[in-house]
Order: C-alpha cells, then structure tokens, then sequence
RNA sequence: GGCGCUUUAGCUCAGUUGGUUAGAGCAACGGAAUCAUAAUCCGUGUGUCCUGUGUUCGAGUCACAGAAGCGCCA
C-alpha cells in the first residue's frame, strides 16, 4: 500500500514568518497533503505531512539574549506562536514538531556517531576571532567594521553590503562584534567536525542522476557537484543547539553543538518520532512504517529556492553517508519568492504582510484564511517570482470565490428553496444531451484536475478547480431553469438537482485549498458528514484535519461515495463576503503600495 | 565575480518533442438574461513573442552574442 510522506522546510523559529514564507512551502504542503488524504480514501494510500520549527543557531541565541530569556523559554515561545497561526491557517500537519527536541538530539547525534564510524568526519581547527566582551566566537555576519575595498563603515565580516564584495572577517578594517559593539576581538583556533562531503560526490550524483526533480533542483545540485562538493563544517563554538557527544568526539568538543543546517533536516524524521511517541506508538510506527527502508514511501518535499542545496545534497549526503538505509526524497519541489510589489517581503525592514497579521485583517470572515489560501495558491510562485498586490488579492478573492462560486451556490440554493422549500429536488433520470455534455466536461476537468494536484501543480490545480465552477454557472444559464419551470417542473427539478450535486462536489474539490468554505458548504447538508479535527480548535477555527470527504478523482467515484441528498438548508448570510475597495485603500496606505 | 532563472496582449501568466491565422484569466467594450451577493452567460485582441545574428523548408520554441529584471553562492 502505498505511503506518502510529506514535508515542508521548517520555518526559522525566530519571529512571525510573513505570507512568502507560507506559500513558499507550508501552504502549498499543506494543500498537497490534504489531496492525498482524500484521495487516500479511494485508493487507500496513507499521507503522513511533517513539519515544525527550525530551533537552533546564533539568531535565536542573540535575540534571547537580548531580551534576557533562557533560549529555551524563548524557542518555545515563538515555537506555540507560529504553531497556532498556522493552525488557523488550516495547516493540517499530523505533527508540528521542534529541532530542539530530545528525539532530535538524539538522531541527530545518531547520525554523527555513524558518519564518524563511516570514516565521513574529520577535526580540522579553524582560526575565528573571539570576543572577550561577549565570551563566545563571532560567526562572521556578527563581525563588523570597516570594508578593506570600498571604506564602507558597516561591512560585515562575510560580505560589504557597500559594493558587495565577499570578505573573510580577518579582512575588516577595525573590526568589532556587533553584539556588543566591542572591539577587543583576538584570533583563537577552535576545532571542529567536518563532514568529507569530496568522498560522498559519486554517490550523490549516482543518486541524483536517478531522480526525476524539476529542472531548477537538479541545476542547482550538479553545479554543486560540478564545482567539486566541497567538506563541510558540521560544528560551531555556540552553546544552543544539539550537544556534540564529548563522549565520541572527545573533550575538545565539549562546548559544541552541531551546525544549525546539520540538525534541521534530520528534524523531520526527529518530527516524526515526535509524531509517533505522542501517540505511544512504538518506535516502528514512524522508523519502519515511514523512515528506513520501506519501499512503499513516496516522500515530497517543499521548499523555497533558497533551501535547495540542503535538500538535494547536504541533507542527502547525511542519510547516504550514514551507510542506513534512510528514505531520500523522491519528488522536490521548490518555490521561488512572493515579493511585495516586487520588492522583497522583509522582516527586518517591516515590508510585507506578516502571517499574524493577514489572519487579523480578515478575522471578521470566519473563512477569511481560504482567501489568503486560494489567493496565493493561484499566485504561487512556481516558476518565478511573484508579486503581492491589493488590488490584485482583491479582483481574485471577489472575482473567483464570492462572484463565479458564490454566486453559484447562493442563486441555485434560492431558488431550489423557493420551489422546493427545503429538499432536494429528484432528479427524473432523463438527461437531455446538455446534460451528458456538461457531465463529459467536469470528469474532464477532474481528471486533469486530480493530475495537477499528483504533480503538485498549484497554480494548474487552481485553475482547473475554477473551470469546475465556471462550467456550473454556464450550465445554468444554458438551462434557465427559471423559464423551464414554468412549463416543466420535473425538467427543472432534474436540472436543480444536478446543481446541488455540482456544489457538494464543488465543495470537496476545494477542500484542498478552501477547506474552510468546503466545510461551510458541506454543513449545508445534514446527510453529509462533517469534517473532524485532530487539532484542538485554537481561537474557535478547527483545522479540519479529517475531512471525511473522498477525493472526486472522477463523476463516477464522486457518485460512489456520496450519500444520497434529499434536504439542504440555505446558506446563513453570505457565504465569501467580498472585500471593499476602501477596505483595500486602507491597506494600501496601511502597508504601502509600491516596492520598497 | 561565478552560476542560474525571467523577459509573450493594459495587468497576471500558459505556450509540450520547432510546423498552418500565438492562447487563458482579469481589466475594457458590446450584447443576452434576470434564479442570484449588479452576481452570471455570450461576443470582441493589427501583441516588432526583449534585441541582434545564426541553424532550418519553417523558430516564441534551438544555438551564439547582447540588454533589462531577479535569485543563489554552502
């Protein structure tokens, strides 16, 4: 039986991640797994979708400094934060898991022991300036001062942002730390692990060779494996982060902890642990079932641009050195950027809109998050960067979602309700041509439909899913069921109930994407069964884990799986209220409308 | 600096292995309809396919050079 598992990069824990940062891999994941699960329910595929925050680093440990917090209290913190915006995002992952935790200590340090045991580690001693003022080691972008090239002031110690050139931090003219503004700076050689990447390059590309990724993956690991992989350092002189064993590697790395890049991938299998353990499930449920060597795993992974190396050949290089047998990523697929007006979203700067606050701005609409979802799931940045505009979110969000689908729903259900009261008008079982015809045209549409989201083809899949409702609409108009009853109130009865069949399965093709409005529309029919939730409701919106709906990979499967229809009730108010243009005027002003 | 991506209708983008009059959505304009959240449906596009050179019977589609924008560089 097949297996899908699913990840997403984990997002740095430090702060609130803006909205490039959702559809660059999280959202798109998330609409991934949900399509699997509901087409689990046909094909009887499992989809197990992993995620959670990347804990460790210098960052994290400066800025809990900064704010005089234990790093752990302050990971934590930020850690529940993102986790319950993203919950109210919809984002269904089975486990949000943490880089920080036991279980990725644990593995973490597992895989060093048989990287070591592999012959894969060397100690090579580095020369770093340290601080006495700060008493620790100084990672270059922490060493500022004067650029030897161009005079600039505020180089930092990897690169001049004056003219951009790439410097070593011993090149500085004057250098201080910028944690602490010292300048009594010395050189100290410090020893560390490196992972002898050189020696793992066949066999990465042997790997490599073998996969079947989109073109900008596989460009950007055989540049890397062209240019010659070059060993990597696995260990940095900071005190937050997985513990190296002193145990293994000896004293001098008593004061270690594993890179930040070394622990983070291997925090999706440590996720999954985490996943298994909450539920007390032993330790095969997540190693055998998911991670080490079963053949039925087919495993996507999401992703922007940016984390493309360490997909395809660090994080590799990890698994294959480790001699185990540890599933590799099958499917890559990797996004570029949303920018903001087509600059770039920046947390530093302020400039963009952050997750928190998208959720705020439409909180009056209970399924306000699926106009951020459908929005930037039709923007999705697939092949190149994509640019946020107001305007734009606006014409999609009332365009597609209240005036096509909506409107839909709305002006059939009215109608129905004003003839046929509450119930499901029966349907004669005569099909006229047009019938047959539009029926032709929506299991085309599915099918190509269901093919996008196989492929994981956002941008595609939205499209499809808006023919679906188009077809709805011009199916009406065709059939003017309010002339026809005048006449035949059976033809129109069939008519009506073909309508009402074509938003339940409106409703289940969106739920990928709007699981929010399909689980609205769906409750406007008692006999169908409303979603459930394994994530407790976090401010009053469920997640919709479990929706109970199969996927309609076709007209005939979704028939199959649908209980009959035989009362409705009329939407309360409007199903997608539509967002002013003061609304937007507001925000424009509000957040800026050009690129900074 | 190295490498890569992008450049197609006012806007956002599709254009498979090169093959007849280059497509979709939005916007705009015209029309139909009135069940519906004035929503919907139908119709309307003379676009140096960034530029130049080349390969070819034939190039948006391939090659080379260049321009602009963007990204990555562990």
């Amino acid at each position: 039986m097949k297996k899908h598992l699913i990840t997403s990069a984990i997002p740095y824990v430090n702060g609130v991640k803006h909205l490039g940062n959702l559809v660059g891999s999280m959202l798109p994941a998330d609409v991934y797994a949900r399509f699997r699960r509901q087409l689990g329910q046909l094909d009887g595929s499992e989809t197990l979708f992993i995620c959670g925050t990347d804990d460790h680093g210098t960052p994290v440990e400066i800025a809990a400094q900064k704010e005089n917090t234990p790093v752990a209290a302050f990971v934590q913190h930020w850690h529940d934060f993102q986790a319950d915006i993203y919950t109210r995002f919809g984002l269904s992952f089975d486990h949000f898991g943490s880089s920080s935790s036991p279980q990725n200590r644990i593995l973490t340090q597992h895989f060093a022991q048989k990287l070591k045991d592999a012959g894969l580690i060397d100690v090579r001693t580095q020369t770093m300036l340290y601080s006495k003022a700060d008493g620790r080691f100084l990672p270059d972008r922490y060493v500022e001062g004067t650029c030897p090239k161009c005079g600039f002031g505020k180089a930092r110690g990897d690169q001049c942002d004056g003219c951009g050139s790439v410097l070593d931090p011993t090149d500085l003219i004057e250098p201080y730390s910028s944690i602490s503004g010292s300048k009594d700076l010395e050189l100290r050689d410090s020893k560390h692990l490196y992972l002898k990447q050189s020696q793992l390059v066949d066999k990465l590309r042997t790997w490599i060779d073998a996969q079947n990724w989109p073109n900008l993956s596989k460009s950007i690991a055989y540049k890397w494996l062209d240019e010659g992989l070059e060993d990597r350092g696995i260990t940095r002189d900071i005190k937050w982060g997985v513990p190296v064993p002193p145990e293994v590697f000896g004293d001098d790395f008593a004061d270690k902890v594993f890179y930040v890049w070394f622990d983070a991938p291997i925090a999706y299998i440590a996720a999954t642990k985490e996943w298994a353990d909450k539920q007390g499930l032993d330790d095969s449920a997540w190693k055998d079932e998911w991670w080490f060597g079963n053949p039925d795993v087919q495993y996507t992974e999401f992703m922007g641009k940016d984390n493309v190396y360490f997909h395809t050949l660090s994080f590799p290089a990890t698994l294959i050195g480790s001699g185990e047998p540890w599933k590799k990523v099958d499917t890559l697929k990797s996004f570029n950027w949303l920018t903001y007006y087509g600059g770039k979203f920046s947390t530093s700067m302020g400039v963009g809109i952050f997750t928190d606050t998208a959720l705020e701005l439409l909180a009056d609409i209970d399924n306000g998050p699926d106009y951020w979802r459908y929005y930037l799931i039709a923007r999705a940045p697939e092949s190149d960067d994509s640019a946020f505009m107001w305007p734009d979110f606006q014409a999609v969000v009332n365009k597609d979602l209240a005036d096509v689908l909506g409107n839909f729903v709305n002006r059939t259900l009215q109608f129905t309700h004003k003839n046929f009261g509450n119930s499901v008008p029966a349907s004669s079982g005569n099909y006229t041509e047009a019938d047959q015809a539009c029926a032709t045209r929506l299991n085309d549409i599915l099918t190509r439909y269901t093919a996008h989201m196989e492929n994981a083809e956002m941008r595609r899949s939205q499209e499809a899913l808006r023919e679906l409702w188009v077809a709805g609409n011009e199916y009406l108009a065709e059939q003017e069921p309010w002339k026809v009853i005048k006449t035949d109130k059976e033809r129109a009865a069939t008519i009506l109930n073909l309508a009402i069949h074509m938003i339940v399965l409106y409703a289940r093709a969106m739920a990928p994407i709007c699981p929010f409005s399909a689980a609205k529309i769906i409750a406007l029919f008692p006999e169908l069964p409303a979603p459930t939730s394994m994530v407790p409701a976090a401010k009053g919106t469920p997640a919709h884990i479990n929706t109970p709906w199969a996927w309609p990979r076709s007209l005939k499967d979704f028939h199959a799986t649908l209980p009959s229809l035989t009362t409705f009730q009329l939407p309360e108010g409007v199903l997608f209220p539509k967002i002013a243009d003061e609304q937007i005027a507001d925000w424009e002003s509000r957040f800026g409308n050009q690129k900074v």
